[in-house]
DNA sequence: GGTGTTTTGTACCATATGTTACAATTTACG
DNA sequence: CGTAAATTGTAACATATGGTACAAAACACC
């Protein structure tokens, strides 16, 4: 197996190690290395393949009005760059992506991914779930981050929690971990959830948390 | 042509009415009507099958703690329902689905439309066109989103504008539209603005805005 | 059980934004 | 040009959240 990473990316889920070669030794594909600090792609740049970390490690970093960069995100083998995006209409990436640590890309063409998925539906299932996933993340997120109010943040968090309707929710993350997810700062999730207990909305106990009143948690929900 | 309709379709696009009819005589499918207000599917349900808008129009709609239920969004011919999301893993129903009027519905079974997807590269190309759209748009509503500060926001728009880099953009949206978009109130976007142009930030004409200070606007893409 | 560490509660003040209202300006159209 | 409608600028105040700091409580580990 030239590729044995490959084994373990989703896009690539329930194939052999032989059949993933065989099928990649029928396409056109290629291998590049690149430094630390080395541009893989340019933000705006056209996307033309699929490519895939084999080792290192790439980020995807943005460039402001004044030059200066910011990370967006940090991607690791065996997972592909932008997979979700390749094929939008005139998709170019969003950000630049450049190499951590020196690092090699599986590089194939658009359209000889296609060919794949076309040859194997397990590679097209593959896809589709990998960014039909992604699109369902993303909407998720969106959908949470249209609550303005923490106290909204909050009360939709506990509604998407198991035992919700029945009014009892468990909780196993730190104030801390919510309130990187809700995007506030710490004291100020606590100080909701103290009010809101004080509202008489919510009882909270060590990991437990108790839905007093439903109606009043949804009028939190609106807008 | 028994769908007309189909010929709009974005999953459709590129084919000819009999090329459509053909493959769709070739598969399993069903056309179910809804009366207004039935539902189509509920919150949870598991994705079984793609559903497309024929005739009247479609709402997703979400029901909160207390039962009461936010519309998300309508969904018109010849579009499909959560058409990003078919093939997630493990994908449900983020939403009810529910009839706004008399409404039909071509049902297409998951693993039908897949055979569609293998028997014409162009429904595949359309439907991963469709997916990889969506995610692109998500993905950059969620990162504007991330700008916590109405001045980020609108420094960040600016800069995706077509003349950015040269320091000059034209806008043709309305305060109200900008606003809406930016998830603020109109007042708020008009104060920003003009406390920018205080600062040296931009100056405003009519329809132009010109990014004076480079630098400073890209402090404001910060965090 | 004791001790150091993590987590949570709370307070104070600064700031950003919402809310509401109205005036000023620009645009659309006769 | 003139008038009505739309858009924008601005103000005063209320509120939500951030930032910072520290104490209380819970937890982990010996």
């Amino acid at each position: 197996m030239k590729f044995p990473v490959l084994g373990k990316s989703p896009l690539f889920a329930g194939l052999a190690d032989s059949e993933i070669e065989s099928l990649i030794e029928g396409i056109n594909y290629r291998v590049r290395f690149f430094y630390a600090g080395a541009m893989a792609a340019l933000s705006g740049d056209e996307i033309l393949s699929v490519m895939i970390v084999l080792s290192g490690s790439m980020r995807g970093e943005m460039t402001d009005l004044a030059g200066r960069t910011i990370k967006i995100e940090d991607v690791y083998p065996p997972h592909a760059l932008a997979a979700a995006f390749i094929y939008g209409s005139g998709a170019h990436y969003p950000v630049n992506v450049m190499a951590n640590t020196d690092s090699e890309l599986l590089i194939i063409n658009k359209d000889d991914y296609l060919k794949l998925m076309n040859a194997d539906s397990r590679i097209l299932n593959n896809y589709l779930t990998v960014v039909c996933t992604k699109a369902l993340f993303l909407s998720d997120r969106l959908r949470f981050l249209s609550f303005h109010t923490i106290k909204g943040k909050y009360a939709h968090y506990l509604s998407t929690l198991p035992g919700a309707a029945a009014g009892r929710v468990l909780i196993d993350h730190t104030q801390q971990e919510l309130s990187e997810f809700f995007g506030v700062t710490r004291p100020s999730l606590a100080r909701a959830i103290s009010e809101m207990q004080q509202e008489g909305l919510i009882s909270v106990t060590r990991h437990e948390v108790r839905l007093l009143d439903l109606k009043g948690l949804s009028k939190l929900l609106e807008v």
